[in-house]
RNA sequence: GGGCCGUUAGCUCAGUCGGUAGAGCAGUGGAUUUUUAAUCCAUUGGUCGAAGGUUCGAAUCCUUCACGGCCCA
């Protein structure tokens, strides 16, 4: 990439000429500080110890971090320094540092946001803060660019989703956001690896993309001069470690769909996929609803969950309605007959201002009742069930009804989260659902799939009774964190080219 | 894709009816040896998102575009 003309300003200027100086007395970017212990150790150690005892134990500590405020009295001054663990206040004294170095170099060559390391006594200033007194400080990387006001922080939305690094220097809640994201994901590998659930990592590169209804990204591979796309799901190279004998796998990985972004909806997001041979869906509902009330107990130390205002209760069981249960439960005035005849229902849709393109069976029409007039009316943690198979070309037929399939999704404060099913393991009915879904690519719906010939010849080996489900990480951390965007949960989140 | 809102100093924001561009923080100079949004005095800093238009005169009114936010599809 070529060098960008950047922003430059005058503050920047004073800060490149201060550099100039410290460059011209030696080493400018040092690497030979070596910090003894972080913040947060030394609040959780110290913090409640009084002056007199620190005073009789006499601790000294090494710690290193961004230089986030200064206060100068005079001859004496306040910093507070911030590491991945915490901030720690340094008490700068002149008679307490080389002869000039607090009135040419801390005060003069130094600024809010330059990366320092500080050695010096644990003491608590007569406001009760844990500080340290410093005898020797160090510069080890200036900072070119001034930090964001220090009271408002970073407001701009823009700017934080751009330039993170900044967010996170600035917010500690948005810091807290990203080590909930990473402890959830924790908590879920450890929940799943101690069931015997073994993590692998499958093709994001695929010739077909497959195991979703969406559209793919595709790119070009030179050397074999074939076509690629980003995998939109990691589902049947999953299903095929199956039928290679690992009974329980899963992967916490990258997909990518072709599609709009919304608060709901970035490019590439997180998918944590997992399959478990000799189970049905009513096993991962099961194991969902043990799952999330876990994580929610680990990470919220609670089983409600508050988001935007609304709480949802991941303690009681979780509700659990068919499809068409919901629809009924939530507009009385929708009668079961409607639902059940095609003509009916789509008399219904139109009613509804549902636009219906004329290929859509009466199973595909219902869910898009479902979805306009159900979906977002499940708050609390509920599984819906008995999804047609119109719209369910990987998941196994229901013995008692083969128009339903052995699937849920689960939804909270309105939102799908996870999507599971029995999978279908009959590898002549999984051809012919490739060949409708053919067929409907053919007729112009480019979501639709492609037939996949490897994964049914795999199928013909012999898939286990499987069940499967996917599990939408970000929108779960989201729920969490209390995010209203799914570009909060997200480091980098998607953005126009500036 | 549609609707609404936003874009002014490094950051957070004012800017009235169209009449010379403002504050706080940060910076710079000074005072200050226990402050914590430190305080006090002085002070630098602007292509008002971009381009066009209306007007004697545009940050302000109009048009188009860019980027962002929210809502809808």
């Amino acid at each position: 990439m070529s060098e960008q003309i950047q922003d430059e300003n005058k503050l920047i200027a004073q800060r490149r000429e201060k550099l100039t100086q410290i460059r011209e007395r030696g080493v400018a970017f040092p690497n030979d500080f070596r910090r003894n212990v972080v913040a947060g150790e030394l609040h959780a150690e110290y913090g409640e110890k009084s002056q007199e005892e620190l005073e009789s134990l006499g601790v000294r500590v090494r710690v290193a971090g961004r230089m986030m405020s200064r206060r100068v009295m005079g001859k004496a001054s306040f910093s507070h320094l911030q590491d991945m663990s915490g901030k720690i206040q340094l008490f700068v004294q002149r008679d307490s540092l080389p002869e000039g170095f607090y009135n040419e170099i801390y005060k003069k060559e130094w600024d809010v946001g330059d990366i320092i390391g500080a050695e010096g006594q644990l003491f608590k200033t007569k406001t009760g803060e844990l500080s340290i007194r410093c005898d020797e400080l160090k510069l080890l990387t200036k900072s070119l660019r001034p930090l964001p006001e220090k009271f408002h922080g970073l407001t701009d939305q823009e700017q934080r989703y751009r330039q993170r690094y900044l967010d996170l220097i600035m917010s500690e809640s948005s810091r807290d956001t990203f080590r909930v994201r990473t402890q959830m994901i924790q908590f879920i590998r450890n929940y799943l690896n101690k069931k015997d659930f073994m993590e692998v990592e499958t093709p994001m590169m695929q010739a077909i993309p497959g195991g979703a209804t969406a559209r793919p990204f595709m790119t070009h591979h030179n050397a074999l001069d074939m076509q690629l796309f980003l995998r939109v799901a990691p589902e049947l190279y999953l299903k095929r470690l199956v039928v290679g004998g690992f009974e329980r796998v899963y992967e916490i990985n990258r997909n990518f769909r072709n599609e709009g972004l919304s608060t709901r909806h970035n490019p590439e997001f997180t998918m944590l996929e997992f399959y478990q041979a000799y189970a049905d869906y009513r096993d991962l509902m099961d194991l969902t609803e043990e799952m999330l009330r876990g994580l929610a107990q680990e990470i919220q130390g609670s089983t409600t969950i508050n988001y935007q205002g609304e709480s949802y209760d991941f303690g009681q069981p979780f509700v659990r309605m068919t499809v068409k249960e919901s629809i009924l439960h939530f507009n009385p005035e929708i009668s079961e007959a409607q639902l059940e005849d095609l003509e009916l229902a789509r008399a219904l849709a139109d009613s509804l201002g549902i636009p219906l393109k004329p290929t859509y069976g009466l199973g595909k029409v219902q869910i898009e009742i479902f979805e306009k007039t159900a979906e977002h009316r499940l708050m609390n943690p509920t599984f819906i069930t008995a999804y047609p198979t119109e719209v369910s070309p990987l998941a196994r037929r229901s013995d008692e009804d083969p128009f339903v399939t052995d699937r849920f999704e689960f939804f909270v404060g309105g939102r799908e989260i996870a999507n599971g099913f029995s999978e279908l393991n009959d590898a002549e009915d999984q051809a012919e659902r490739f060949r409708m879904q053919v067929e409907e690519k053919e007729a112009g719906d480019d979501e639709a799939m492609h037939f996949d010939a490897d994964y049914v010849r795999a199928l013909e080996h012999g898939l286990p009774p499987t069940a499967g489900e996917g599990i939408g990480i970000d929108r779960l951390v989201m729920l969490f964190t209390d995010s209203p965007s799914i570009r909060d949960v997200l480091l980098f989140p998607h953005m126009r080219a500036e």
